[in-house]
DNA sequence: AAATCACATTAAAATCATTCTAATCTGCTT
DNA sequence: AAGCAGATTAGAATGATTTTAATGTGATTT
């Protein structure tokens, strides 16, 4: 007999396919799975791998080809955003606010620089051209 | 019967064999090869695929292993610099000046931007870590 | 100038992240 | 419940890069 009182995973199912309808995203299994780890806890930075590892650790399975589907798809409707990465995968960041990264240089590993930190006075971009983005990666090493 | 009298082509070999030695590497035959496409002209952005290209164009052969070592050992020893990408290939930058890029976003064109163009006031490093290098990509479209 | 040795180069196979394919499945509307 | 567009799937394909194990080559020593 199945329980009629919504469980907190029930709850967060429905928070998270509410978010993916709004995005225009059809609310299947496995976005749903994959939008609890995205953005039900405070991971930041992922790639196509590290998701593979929580979704095996959740004890769920899912092809690789729909994680990178997923992936780019949540890219496209403005759940993730695409970042520079020391190493040859790609990374996404749940954090899609304008922001910049400190790149620890042996690590691999990112951590967010907010704007507010500091003033960036833009070069002019050439004539036909206009700026899209700008990212500024500082590489650290440890001292 | 050798002619004694130094052609242009073996004078930019000499200077391309005392520039590797300099830099603490063998003057090899595909090495100076290399160089010679490299430094010789103004060729600034490069990849592994571009190298093979003009490499065949000149007429010549080399492993593509090889065209990967020589990359890698010419970054190491600072003859060239690693620059982001849009794409998923490798680029080396002939530019080993401290300096930023325009990035052509449907082309994945690089330009380079002199650092004198622009001011940046940066972040505050994190405690045990040091600034290594700073790297800033000004993603452009055609208005 | 022959011998030697460490280092380079090589072709081919291996690897790794990512994408494609063609078949099957599943939300959603009727 | 039926049908359809869109999603997922396993597995094959791709493309850049690295590894392997054998052979070749600069530089140094005899």
């Amino acid at each position: 007999m199945k329980s009629v009182i919504p469980t907190s995973k029930d709850h967060n199912e429905l928070d998270m396919a509410s978010m993916l309808r709004q995005a225009g995203l059809r609310p299947t299994r496995q976005r749903i799975l994959l939008a609890s780890l995205l953005f039900g806890a405070e991971k930041c930075h992922v790639n196509a791998e590290t998701l593979a590892s929580l979704i095996a650790q959740a004890g769920e399975h899912m092809a690789t080809a729909t994680i990178y589907n997923c992936l780019h798809q949540f890219e496209t409707v403005g759940l993730l955003q695409r970042v520079p990465s020391g190493d040859d995968a790609i990374m996404f960041d749940t954090n899609v606010t304008h922001h910049h990264h400190f790149l620890i240089a042996d690590t691999g590993e990112l951590i967010d620089i907010p704007v507010t930190d500091f003033k960036t006075e833009l070069p002019q971009a050439p004539d036909g051209y206009e700026i899209e983005s700008v990212e500024l990666v500082v590489k650290l090493r440890k001292t």
